[in-house]
DNA sequence: AGGAACGTTGACAGCGCTACCAGCAACGAC
DNA sequence: GTCGTTGCTGGTAGCGCTGTCAACGTTCCT
């Protein structure tokens, strides 16, 4: 009768294509493509693959079919809420299909994630998703060459790999430099950390904001490379009161630093927005319960990660989508931090493409 | 001469046999045992896997050997910022080793912990990493019959199922309302959300040191099983208020909350040590820069993600610790929120066990 | 009626690697 | 000098699954 159950015991496909009464062969199409069976195999199969419990060997999968089931992603940081959020996004739309993620943090290095790219790449991934679109010319050459497709994620760019998905943090900024001169400001201070290149590119946008104002001072700029810190805010925010005592609203890279220069602010007794109005990015929940409640720059990050990761599936599976570039957009939440005289939010004003969403999934946090 | 090159192109470990002269398995060796093969020809072995850029195939690998590489593990959730450095914690010590993670997010229920943990089981995991000690009764019985190291993380209990790492949630909670008593409250309130049950055993320790006190009211508790946030914290502590008018602190069951407090309570101009004290749990990095510097209980999260993780490999390459239940132990980090008429720090009350840290890495960021 | 077209099924032959066991040389113990 | 013993190496035989191709029955077209 031939071998039955390995010695591990484990239920192999054979056993269920014996209990079904059907060849080997068709009990694997069953699990790959059941439409290609008919109803009545089907049955027979679904019903014995469920008696004896069985579940698939991937690896034995992975090594006939030349191909695996993983979706490499590669991000930056695993600590920053920014990531955690997009990362939830592509947990949630894996979750319930076949593939699995394979997570790698490349700590803000284009080198290590050039390293970590050659190592996913070698394993043949189904899928991949990037972070940002500043590879080293190794990884953008290894990206191109690649079988799999891949998105990027996190802003957009004029050049995709492939797939991309984001927003553009230089109008971003620049929305938000707009809004703090509607309400009056003009010596509008930056403070950035870490500097990656998206911190960089909204800088780039607070700069072109200023200098088309006629505003631009290189003195009301303080960034370091340090990573970022409430902690953080609160002593950029000092260096650049010593530099310009004379600002009037300082633009914060991150949400972190803008409540570490409310706190700084409140340390020094100047008041905000009376004195001084804040502006943050990426809208994370503490902001809207601050005292003063701080403006900031929505961002869409669940949603990113969500849909990233669902495009990327869509395209494995043979349908890429008609829109392989998606803007996402951003909105400037107004709140009392940049308000000239009055208490809370006015409608915001939107980012270009907010419109282009694909899904519009409340972001349940988990 | 037999096949060669693979139409996929890839290389192959008998490629590399062949140049280096050595028959494949001796090749293989090379990979998984080194030292048991003579210098010569581990070195010839060596060169020809560098020259031709071999890289294993991991599918391959997996179905010879009858087990994976693969380290999972099941967090509660993607967000919270706890599971955030913990998570860094086991990225930063698999890397470099030949162990891949496989993560799973079981969003705080232990149906779904149990319907996760049969996939991954299902895979034969090289070891597997899971939050806490209240699982079901079904996936204790998969876990004691799993044939692979098992570290539980974040809390320590009376019944390991293999290894455990973490701390007292009870014993902390304890000692940050033995820290209020000693500044000289009495009237201690408690908020807490979600309640998962490591929160669940940090209202326990409130109760039992206010029932020691003789000083419990269940009144002086708010709790609800929605997620927390910071704006949460501010509602809580509204409704807590209004129960009960003359508390004097808020213990709360993490820092987000504890920062919703401090908010509302600027915004009801109630001073805040002055009035009532606050102390957090968690010791995240905004603490020490709010406006006051606000109190809270240290845990060592990344070094409990990062030694869990370490543990894990050493036990499955075969080296058990000698110390299966490791307790990092915990401190209460005083500062101005909860000072009684100090401005800031003292020298902190230590968790009984916190000498027994088996790894003691700085916390870098990333 | 003949044949094409389609849908469904199965046989065969690996995918690239490692477990297992055997073989061989070198060495020391009796 | 015979017998283990140790250290290193190789041959054989799969691990569990799927790609490819052929074969079959059925339907539809000409």
């Amino acid at each position: 009768m031939g071998r039955k159950r390995t010695k591990s015991g484990k239920i192999r496909l054979a056993e269920v294509a014996e209990l079904a009464g059907v060849s080997p062969i068709t009990a694997s199409r069953f699990f790959r493509n059941p439409e290609a069976l008919s109803v009545a195999k089907r049955t027979r199969v679904e019903s014995a693959a469920k008696e004896l419990g069985y579940v698939p060997n991937l690896a034995a999968r992975a090594l006939a079919s030349q191909r695996t089931e993983v979706i490499g992603v590669l991000i930056p940081s695993l600590t920053n809420n920014v990531f955690s959020d997009v990362l939830r996004g592509i947990y949630d739309a894996s979750e319930g299909s076949r593939y699995s993620i394979q997570l790698s943090n490349t700590r803000y290095s284009i080198l290590q994630e050039e390293k970590l790219l050659r190592l996913f790449l070698a394993q043949k991934p189904a899928g991949l998703i990037v972070t940002g679109i500043d590879q080293t010319a190794e990884s953008r050459a290894m990206l191109e060459a690649a079988e799999c497709p891949i998105v990027q994620i996190m802003e957009t760019g004029p050049d995709p790999v492939d797939m991309m998905i984001g927003f553009s943090h230089y109008d971003a900024a620049r929305a938000a430099v707009a809004h703090l001169f509607e309400q009056g400001h003009r010596r509008i201070g930056f403070v950035g950390a870490r500097m990656d290149p998206r911190v960089q590119r909204r800088l780039d946008g607070y700069v072109s904001a200023m200098k088309d104002a006629a505003l631009f001072d290189q003195r009301l700029v303080v960034t370091t490379a340090t990573p970022t810190s409430v902690t953080l805010g609160g002593a950029l925010f000092t260096d650049l009161l010593a530099r310009e005592p004379e600002i009037d609203a300082v633009f914060c890279a991150n949400d972190d630093l803008a409540l570490g220069v409310l706190f700084e602010c409140r340390r020094r007794e100047i008041a905000v927005p009376g004195q001084i109005a804040i502006v943050g990015f990426n809208d994370l929940e503490f902001m809207a319960s601050a005292v003063p409640t701080l403006t900031s720059v929505r961002t869409n990050r669940y949603e990113m990660g969500k849909t990233a990761a669902a495009m990327l599936i869509e395209a494995i599976e043979g349908r890429r989508p008609e829109q392989p570039v998606l803007d996402l957009g951003f909105k400037v939440i107004e709140r009392q931090s940049s308000s000239a005289r009055r208490s809370d939010s006015r409608p915001g004003v939107s980012g270009a493409a907010a419109a282009n969403k694909m899904i519009a999934l409340p972001s349940s946090r988990d």
